[in-house]
DNA sequence: GAGCGTAGTGACCGGTCAGTAACAAGTCAA
DNA sequence: TTGACTTGTTACTGACCGGTCACTACGCTC
């Protein structure tokens, strides 16, 4: 293929140079593989990548990277999986932080979303990408890549039901698919083109659903 | 990885063993290169696809694929050209048949829509896949990817217009990440999940834009 | 039937892939 | 200080990658 993702960025983190030796890291090997592979993953794709330029990247060595995982196949799994974790962390914040604010919970969660499908560097939904990439049906990452998409409709089921939406799981559904579109589409198209009226058009489907006595704040 | 695309299907299209040596095939090496490439990226994904696989699959070998394609990369270039031409001819083809029926046409088109997110086999639209698998801005797969991205929408902008839908820009940016996420998400959770709602989800859309004179025939 | 273009064959190139073996060196607790 | 455990290092395997080689076989046209 044209371009690999071989021996890109210096060395691990916490690391600036060969002046010292090798001063000791902050984090394990295993965090650090798992970080650098999510990235170098995400950016370039996961098929894209060799294992190599995972543990360099990581500042660490193959074998380790094999003492931790059984495979690359699980190491892609593993990745998916905390990548899971932080999403499923973002929602148990966002609503700590807005209980028995739904406006606001919507409001922030729009905010986020937003950025998903307009920062720089953006690649779309690293979950989706991977399902694109990893078509076998027994990889051990789909179920992880499943289980995400499933919750993250849920949530916002959830989100909408708090808020006092009609038809919470229609209006979840069309907006899930609206964001899951938006993602993809910024792939081929860049950030200008139909994603660029995303949020107007979650703003717009959910005051549709808004129950007729309340009005926005 | 886990799973290659080595040396599936016995031998290219035209041949039923090894008692005839090479009976001649219908279509030429470059067009059943094309073919067989094309149907190997997209149901294997295309780093996971070799070239030796793809001359195998299309009864050829290396040397001639060489001969029309001066890398793989360019091969994967002229697949999707060619899809796209495909996807312009079919265009075409549902503006003729309905010329002066704009209400017929959205009909066939929602049918070949809803077949997009429910047929076996469906892995979402070969060139947003494409997009995530090809990062790489310099691509001779990504000009293709992008004009056919943007061709699509302003098909849909062109067919709701004929339509007298109100606001049809804005009607066609919708649905069209709506499709492009329902396309992305079967390959994440199946055809049960929320793409199946996605027809009907179109078909509300365009009632709620129809001018208030008229009613659905 | 000579000449030419296209296609087929199989060996081969350097490089990279995922994954492993063997051993040295570091860390840390008892 | 010992000993167990974790890391680092180097070299390696065998398979596969994209891509090229020289050479052969066929079909067409003049």
């Amino acid at each position: 293929m044209s371009a690999s993702a071989k021996s890109q960025g210096p060395k691990g983190p916490g690391e600036k140079g060969h002046a010292a030796k090798r001063q000791v890291p902050t984090t394990s090997p295993r965090d650090r593989i798992v970080e650098a592979a999510s990235d170098l993953f995400y950016r370039h794709g996961i098929r894209a990548v060799g294992v190599d330029a995972i543990a360099e990247a990581a500042g660490t060595n193959k074998m380790t990277l094999y003492r931790h995982f059984t495979s690359k196949d699980e190491l892609v799994a593993e990745c998916l999986r905390r990548h899971a974790q932080e999403i499923d962390h973002y929602w148990d914040e966002l609503a700590a932080n807005y209980a028995g604010d739904p406006e606001g919970e919507i409001r922030a969660w729009l905010a986020a979303v937003s950025h998903c499908v307009t920062s720089e560097g953006e690649r779309g939904c690293a979950m989706a990408n991977a399902a694109v990439e990893l078509p076998e049906k027994d990889h051990p990452g789909r179920a992880v890549i499943e289980a995400a998409k499933t919750g993250h409709r849920e949530r916002l089921v959830e989100l909408f039901r708090d808020a006092k939406l009609s038809e919470p799981e229609a209006l979840a559904d069309e907006i899930f698919l609206l964001i899951e579109g938006a993602r993809i589409n910024i792939q081929s198209v860049g950030t200008d083109g139909p994603a660029s009226r995303l949020v107007r058009m979650i703003e717009a489907l959910i005051e549709s659903r808004r129950p007729a006595s309340s009005h926005a704040a």
